[in-house]
DNA sequence: TATTTTTGATAAATCCTTTTAGCAAGTTCC
DNA sequence: GGAACTTGCTAAAAGGATTTATCAAAAATA
C-alpha cells in the first residue's frame, strides 16, 4: 500500500539516462552542464508526470544543510512569544526554512539539553532567549559555526548578534509619564531576575526616579511559579504596606495581571487613586475598564529583523565575521482618559 | 575553524574496526551480534571520549523515519492553540521527537501547500486543524500512510483519528445555564463558518432554546478579519436591534472580547441587564469585573491524548487500522457572583 | 583426524542526492 | 591529416548511518 516514493534513481532508469542527468536538470544546471535541449525537456515533463520531488533528508544529507531553524523561547504559550512565532513562521517558510520550537522556561538546563538535541539534528541557526548561565553554550554554538540570534535579551560578554528592544529608554519614558502626571511614590514592581533586559527595565525607572529627586521604590517577587505562589496577594501585601502608592509601574504584563486583580481586592480605583503603566502590551489593556497604559513592543518589527538577521547569518558564505545587531523602539501607548489626570 | 563532526566511519578507523561493529555496539546489539566485551568496552569508552553523536539525518534517511510531527493549526499565536503546542512540546520532546508547527489562517490552500511542503521533507507525523475543503487532502496523507490526528475539529465525511471536545453538550449546559437563571432571550453570536465545531456549538445552543421553547436568536460575524471589520461595531448594532436580549452566548472567547468591548460602549451591566457565557475560556475572564462564565476545554487532556494518539499511530506495525477517536467533556465555569442573579 | 558448530567480526548494499572528474564522438583549426 | 576543442552525457565518490549476508578461525563433535 504504502506507496514508494519515486527517487531521482528511478527516473534516471526510466529514461533509461543517468542519475546525474537528471540531478542536473532538477537543479536547473542543464544549460551550463551542457544537456541538450530536448533531453532537458523530456525529462523535466516525465518529472511532472510522475509528480517527483526530492527527498529534503537526502539533500541535507548532501548539502550539510537542513533549512531548519529553531525557535527557542521561554515559553511558547506566552503571548509575546507566541505572537513573535506566529510573524517568523511566516517569514521563514516563503524562504523555504522550516521552524522547530521549544521553551526553556528559562531553566539553563533545560535549555542546553535542547541545544545539545538540535546539534545533532543539523539544524541550520538557533534564534535564542538566553536562559541564565547560557554564555559558554552560546559560545560553543558559535565556534560550531551556527547561525546564533538571541533575542528579547543578549549576554553583554560575548559578542553575539542580537535584536532587543529600547528597555531602558521606554522604562525612563513611562516612568516619566506618570511623574509628568502628578505622581511622587511610584513603585516598580518585578521579578527577581539577572536577566538584562529586566535590569535594563529597572534601571530606566531607577533614572527617571532620580532625575526627578523622587524616591525608589522596588517590589521584587520571586521569580517561578508566580500565580502558584499567590502573586496576586503579595502585590496586594505590597500596596497595603506602601500606602502613600500613587502610581505603579509593572516591568511585565502577567504582572500587571496580576496587580490588577490585587488592585481589585483592595477596591483602588483606576486613575483615581493610583496611575499604571505596564511594559509589554496586551490586548487586555484596551479591554480593561478603565484602558491600562503600557509599552508595547514591536513585534513586528523584531519578527521581521529576527529573519532578516538570521537570514543574513545563514547565506554568509563563512567568510567574513557577520554581525547583526539590533536594538529597536517600544511603543508608549498613553490610556487613562486625561480628565481622569491627577 | 569549523569541527567537522565525528562520524561512525572515524570511530571505526581510529580503533582499526569495521564500522559494522561500531553500529552493532551502538545500537546496543553487541550481545545478539556477538560482539566481545572487550571491544564493547573499548569502543563505549571511546565513544564517550570523543563525544560521538550519530546524524539523525543519515538515520533519518536510512530508516525512513524522521522523529519530527507537524503541528499545524490555525494560528499559532492564539492563546488556545498556543497553549496546546506548549504542553505537546513537552510530550515530544519527552519522545525524542520534534514539532514544527505552522498555521493555515484556515486557509485550504495554505493547508494544502504546507502539507505538500512536510510530505517532501519526510516528517513521521501530523497533527491537524483541519479547513475547510480538507478532506482530500488527509485522505491522500492516510493513504500515503502517515500518522494523522485531527483536532480542535473532525472531518465526518472520512475515517481519521482525532480528538475533539464535548461542543455540542458544552454549549446545551451553558444555555441552559442561562436559562436557568432567568434568561428568555439569548442572543447566540457566531461567525459564519461551516466547522464542524461551530456547528456543535450552534447546535447545542439551539436545543436548549427549543427544549425551553424559547426562540433563536443567531448573529453571524463575517468569518475573515474579525477586528478589522469592527467586530465590536457590529455586534453593538446587533443588540441594539435587539433591546429584548437578557442573556449572551458567545461562540469564542475572541467574539467575547469583542462583544464585551460592544457592551461597555453601549454602558450596558452585567449581570443586571444582560447575563454572558462565552466558549473557551481565558485568563481574562476572572479578570475582568465582574468575572464571565465560560466553557473551558481542557488544555492539559487535550494535549495529553493528541500525543498519546500520535505515539500510538506512530509506533503502530502498519499491520493493524489503528483509530484513536477522543472526544473529551468540557469544563464550565459559572462565575457572575450569585448575588446578581436575576 | 576430519567434520560440524560456534565465535567474533566485517564487506557491501542501501537510503537519496550532489558534484567532480572524465570519456567518447563530433568539430574546428592549421 | 592530426592536434585541440566542444558537445553531451555519465561513473563514481561522498555524506552518515543500518543491516544482511558472509567469512575465517577456533572450538566442539564424531
Amino acid at each position: 500500500m504504502a506507496k514508494k516514493k519515486t527517487s531521482i534513481k528511478d527516473i534516471a532508469k526510466s529514461l533509461g539516462i543517468s542519475i546525474t542527468t537528471v540531478s542536473f536538470i532538477l537543479n536547473g544546471k542543464a544549460k551550463e552542464k551542457r544537456i541538450s535541449e530536448e533531453l532537458t525537456l523530456k525529462v523535466e515533463e516525465y518529472i511532472k508526470e510522475v509528480g517527483y520531488k526530492p527527498s529534503h533528508l537526502a539533500q541535507s544529507l548532501r548539502l550539510g544543510k537542513s533549512k531548519v531553524i529553531v525557535f527557542m523561547v521561554e515559553d511558547i504559550s506566552n503571548q509575546f512569544f507566541a505572537s513573535i512565532a506566529r510573524k517568523i513562521e511566516e517569514k521563514a517558510y516563503k524562504s523555504g526554512y522550516k521552524i522547530i520550537y521549544c521553551s526553556t522556561d528559562n531553566d539553563p538546563e533545560k535549555a542546553k539539553a535542547l541545544i545539545d538535541t538540535f546539534k545533532v539534528r543539523s539544524v541550520d541557526g538557533f534564534i535564542i532567549t538566553p536562559t541564565p548561565a547560557l554564555e559558554s553554550t552560546v559560545l560553543e554554538l558559535l565556534e560550531e559555526e551556527f547561525a546564533v540570534l538571541l533575542f528579547d535579551r543578549w549576554i553583554p560578554s560575548i559578542d553575539c548578534s542580537y535584536v532587543v528592544v529600547e528597555n531602558e529608554k521606554s522604562a525612563f519614558e513611562a516612568t516619566s509619564h506618570l511623574i509628568q502626571n502628578g505622581c511622587k511614590n511610584i513603585g516598580f514592581i518585578t521579578v527577581e531576575s539577572d536577566q538584562i533586559q529586566m535590569i535594563d527595565r529597572l534601571q530606566g525607572y531607577g533614572h527617571a526616579m532620580e532625575s526627578h529627586g523622587l524616591k525608589k521604590n522596588v517590589f521584587m517577587l520571586p521569580f517561578h511559579n508566580l500565580s502558584e505562589f499567590g502573586a496576586s496577594s503579595k502585590i496586594q501585601q505590597y500596596i497595603q504596606k506602601n500606602s502613600d502608592l500613587d502610581g505603579l509601574f509593572f516591568a511585565t504584563n502577567y504582572l500587571a495581571f496580576e496587580g490588577l486583580q490585587a488592585l481589585n481586592s483592595l477596591k483602588k480605583r483606576i486613575p483615581e487613586d493610583v496611575l499604571l503603566v505596564s511594559f509589554d502590551d496586551h490586548y487586555f489593556f484596551t479591554l480593561f475598564q478603565p484602558n491600562i497604559s503600557a509599552i508595547e513592543q514591536p513585534i513586528e518589527s523584531i519578527a521581521e529583523k529576527l529573519m532578516e538577521g538570521m537570514l543574513m547569518l545563514l547565506e554568509d558564505d563563512e567568510s567574513s565575521k557577520p554581525d547583526y545587531k539590533v536594538t529597536l523602539p517600544n511603543i508608549l501607548h498613553i490610556r487613562e482618559s486625561s480628565d481622569y489626570k491627577i
